[in-house]
DNA sequence: CCCGCCGCAAGAGCAGTGCTCTCTTTTTTG
DNA sequence: CAAAAAAGAGAGCACTGCTCTTGCGGCGGG
């Protein structure tokens, strides 16, 4: 039905949607979400305010795909990092994707602010967004659980009033992971996105200068903390 | 001078200035920075939006005095949730701190998105902010520093090419800790913002359910990784 | 004591926003 | 080929931050 251009018409309307995908994160990249206006794309594309709303429904339902694209750009950009090291040891594949992040953080600061900084009020990211924002978690579930077949992960502690937390959460995500392996998994995930939040949004503006090492250090203990050997 | 209100103009502006500031926080706590509107305010307060420029000459200068106000009440918090376990271990006192700025946290979402959040695009905080902003940081550094004279502070690792950077943070901050201490401080003052600011922005929707023992959890491993006792 | 001045408020106005509605044109489809 | 669906154009509404001009009224210096 609405696959392969059945006539001009589709294919012109899937050129125009993207043009405005395109001219839309160009202006997300230079001015941020909050700057994003649906009346400037439509003028840089030289059609009129109105027409833009066949398209997309609203501003947010813009902004949706534009999250999508960044979960998307930044999951490739973790991925195609960690394809680069698969065959060497735990360590090393969960450092290079936690330096992907931090890269691709630098470089689309406003792509990352737009899905990791404060959500824009009023918005709630509906369920499309799930899959593409999972992909990175995916990778490093995927590395904790490589290592746990291999030798040589650590164990972990999980105090007792967490315990039923954790086994509910390895149920989920998984199963084949001691509970506080994935307890510290889930805590390193979060703790990652703050240090690059933090480099990102100028916190560390006068308190940390040399950057990188700072980072490699602290993903590396981010690696001893979920036990990889 | 421009201290205890020489005439009743005086202090009508000082009134003036802190209703003005009252409303805004409530628009702020109710909505959002993003939807906090300088002739809402105004509207509310029963006067016209360009009297309200006498006061605030920019919507940031509004949003500068709202921050700096948020900065001093996580400040609080966090001191006084300090003060009550003073007596207690180096652990104890960090958890607590920790905790302090979680509940804070959930308690003033917008506000807590507002200082660590996104920076809203175009907007640079002023030195102004800094003194608030660094209150909880003092508070931390202050813990790891008194666990330092006493006995049983852990031995960190700390790589060749981050020591450089690790004296001269220590320099800075607290020139009586040793260099691995203090990046570890660092890190462990971003990772804690990161954990906060994954639950309170959602992203720990159907992942993390029983929150409080996960963050009790992870706040103690961060206590281990700078190294207390 | 009084007059002039300055702080303050009010109102109009500018340029911009998201979004809706109607009307016309163009393309697809039964 | 005619009817229906899709797309564009333009006007308009309610809102925003911010500026400018115009008056009013309390305060301080002569």
């Amino acid at each position: 039905m609405t696959s392969t251009a059945r006539g001009a018409r589709a294919r012109a309307r899937i050129e125009v949607t993207a043009a405005i995908k395109e001219e839309a994160r160009r202006q997300l990249a230079a001015e941020g979400a909050a700057r994003l206006s649906l009346r400037a794309v439509a003028r840089e594309l030289g059609m009129v305010s109105s027409a833009l709303y066949r398209y997309f429904p609203s501003r947010d339902d813009l902004l949706t795909a534009l999250i999508i694209d960044a979960y998307d750009s930044l999951g490739e950009a973790a991925e195609s990092a960690h394809a680069a090291v698969a065959q060497e040891g735990p360590r090393q594949r969960w450092v290079a994707v936690c330096t992907a992040v931090r890269r691709w953080a630098l470089a689309h600061p406003h792509e990352y602010a737009l899905i990791y900084g404060s959500p824009v009020p009023g918005y709630h990211a509906p369920q499309t967004t799930v899959p593409a924002a999972a992909r990175v978690g995916l990778l490093l579930i995927g590395i904790v659980r490589d290592a746990h077949r291999g030798p040589g992960l650590a164990d972990l502690p999980l105090p007792a009033d967490l315990r039923p937390e954790a086994e509910r959460l390895v149920a989920d995500l998984a199963p084949d992971l001691p509970p506080a392996a994935g307890a510290a998994l889930v805590a390193a995930w979060a703790q990652l996105y703050g240090l690059v939040g933090f480099e990102l949004f100028g916190q560390f503006h006068r308190v940390v200068e040399d950057r990188e090492p700072f980072f490699r250090h602290a993903a590396t203990r981010l690696a001893d903390q979920v036990g990889l050997p």
